[in-house]
DNA sequence: CAAAGATCATGAATCGATTCAAGCTAGGCT
DNA sequence: AGCCTAGCTTGAATCGATTCATGATCTTTG
């Protein structure tokens, strides 16, 4: 049928269990036999079956990834820097859209779990806690991306949104701006909540009072909830002379409507986004703006996974959060 | 070791083969039978282990998919379309990512092939062609994307570049222009010779002659690409009414820095981008352009891949172009 | 020179699900 | 009663790679 093990053995004149020790440790076969059979595996075409192995070792070499949305850069960012740490320790990664269905997660949980996976990386949307728990009961890491464990039995690794909301508008402050609004979107997440959070900790700060910010909540963070934000500013008076969004998407929205109506940015009103995507830099005026260190999240993720995942015996699992960091362009 | 179907099968109190009736032709077990087993598996809280099914029926579930650049929209939807079309008929898809580098593409090629996967996804990075010929040779489909097969040995599945460039002058010159830019990308894919030589059959078509078309070939596709070539078309004289630029964000970068310099857009200038990333919406002078059928690039080829690693008998190689769609906003 | 190591190679047993020829049972028919 | 059929169930054989106790051969050492 196909190829096998087997194959190659007769045909460098060898066992199978040479064949194997080739394959997966070459030191202990002598260096002639070796090559015989590394010849006779280049000439038959013989590639391993995973399958196989997988079965006989109990464990794969992959990990499990379950994103609520491919397309979002955000998540494009983190998933390349989960392939890289784990192309490092040679694991493989299975990508998952859940496409922020329940339904489609669940299948993805049960697809992930049939391959035993080593780790799980997710961003869950509709996933009861106890079954992640009994994962881990079978011994399969798993690790919270872009959320924070509710309780002390997990890891999660997730960007500091208060930090993020503190660092934009403290240098709104900086630049010596007195009226503030804020451009939230839902507030479902903890995102945006955490970012006004930061906002009021900042103005707290600097001795600012909280009213100093005006909080407008919009029901998407997209282009035109941003251009809606912008409509709203220009009917204020007082109006506010600094701006903070959500998101880059809404303040490059808010952005270009301002600059139709005639106000000038940085000069009338200054900008400051959030998320660091390519639009920020391509905008009219340039937008300055927060950047989540996406990748450096994937990246952390999969070593807490792989160290839970791993026998290693010191585990405590532990909630990590890191830094945002801002990107000054022209627009603040 | 692990909980297996022999012990769901003694926990019910039947054999392992009816185990596996119940879980693959569960019509041809009988209902209380299938009842009792059914609870067996929920009390064990068995998940059936892939490994030991793929190594059994000799292939596995799967499709793999290799793509030049994860964060690239162009591909995440690509691979949209390919989840949602492998999705329908029960296969689940390996996403790898080659970075454009030959090695990762060869490595992401052997795990994959490792895995048995049906069949196989590619836009080829840096790949001999007698490589993937020897992969299908052992009867996994292989299916181009975004690329065209040299010969009639493999299906292909691409996007008509010289239409989209055809459906775009053909708009500006149905708006009355007379004197066109465009604005090249670097030449070699075909991406960029063909929308020129799409844009130079339209000119053709309406009796203009093909000096009317300026070519500026810049080294790269972005937004500072696309300001290089706005300050170019300023100095020019006459100057050209109409820029088709290669891609959005050139469309955007040169879109911003004419508004910058004064220049009224679509009035003085009309333009005109490609691809219709999320940025086209949101830019200054929201931005008219040619939108790729991505999504259906993905789907498509997803069938004929099925098709190919199925043993459908009828399966003759072939070459499917997609017609690009315009999209009309206010740049022109 | 004999004994003790060191170095390699062997091949049967194993992982868990699937398959299929063979066996069983209940019910219908003559 | 005897025979047949349809409907279910059984369990041994199988897929291909890994593992490890065992054996074979060669080297070193007292």
């Amino acid at each position: 049928m196909e190829t096998s093990i087997r194959e190659v053995a007769r045909r460098a004149g060898v066992s199978v269990g040479t064949v194997s020790n080739v394959l997966n440790r070459p030191s202990r076969v002598a260096a002639t036999t070796r090559a015989r059979v590394l010849a006779a595996i280049d000439d038959l075409g013989f590639v391993r079956n995973e399958s196989a192995r997988q079965l006989r070792v109990g464990r794969s070499q992959t990990l499990g990834l379950i994103v609520p949305d491919t397309r979002n850069p955000f998540f494009t960012d983190v998933a390349r820097g989960v392939e890289d740490a784990a192309a490092g320790v040679g694991l493989g990664v299975l990508l998952c859209n859940s496409a922020a269905s329940p339904g489609r997660e669940r299948r993805a949980l049960d697809l992930l779990e049939q391959q035993r996976v080593r780790g799980l990386l997710i961003t869950p949307v509709g996933l009861r806690h106890d079954h992640l728990a009994r994962l881990q009961g079978r011994g399969m890491g798993v690790v919270l991306l872009d959320r924070r464990a509710p309780h002390h039995d997990r890891c999660s690794v997730r960007v500091d949104h208060e930090m993020g909301g503190d660092i934009a508008v403290s240098h709104l402050i900086g630049l010596g701006h007195k009226r503030f609004a804020y451009a939230s979107g839902p507030l479902d997440g903890d995102a945006c909540q955490g970012r006004h959070r930061g906002a009021l900790r900042a103005l707290d700060r600097a001795g600012l009072p909280p009213e100093s910010l005006i909080n407008l909540v919009q029901p998407e963070l997209s282009v035109s909830s941003g251009r809606n934000v912008a409509a709203t500013l220009l009917r204020l008076d007082p109006r506010p002379t600094a701006l903070f969004c959500g998101n880059d998407l809404m303040a490059v929205g808010a952005l270009h409507a301002l600059l139709r109506a005639g106000v000038r940015v940085p000069d009338d009103i200054a900008i400051v986004g959030y998320d660091d995507v390519e639009l920020a830099d391509a905008a009219a005026i340039p937008l300055t703006t927060v950047r989540q260190p996406r990748q450096q999240l994937g990246h952390v993720a999969t070593e807490l996974v792989i160290e839970e995942a791993g026998e290693a015996p010191g585990h405590r699992h532990r909630h990590v959060p890191l830094a945002p960091e801002l990107i000054t362009r022209d627009s603040a």
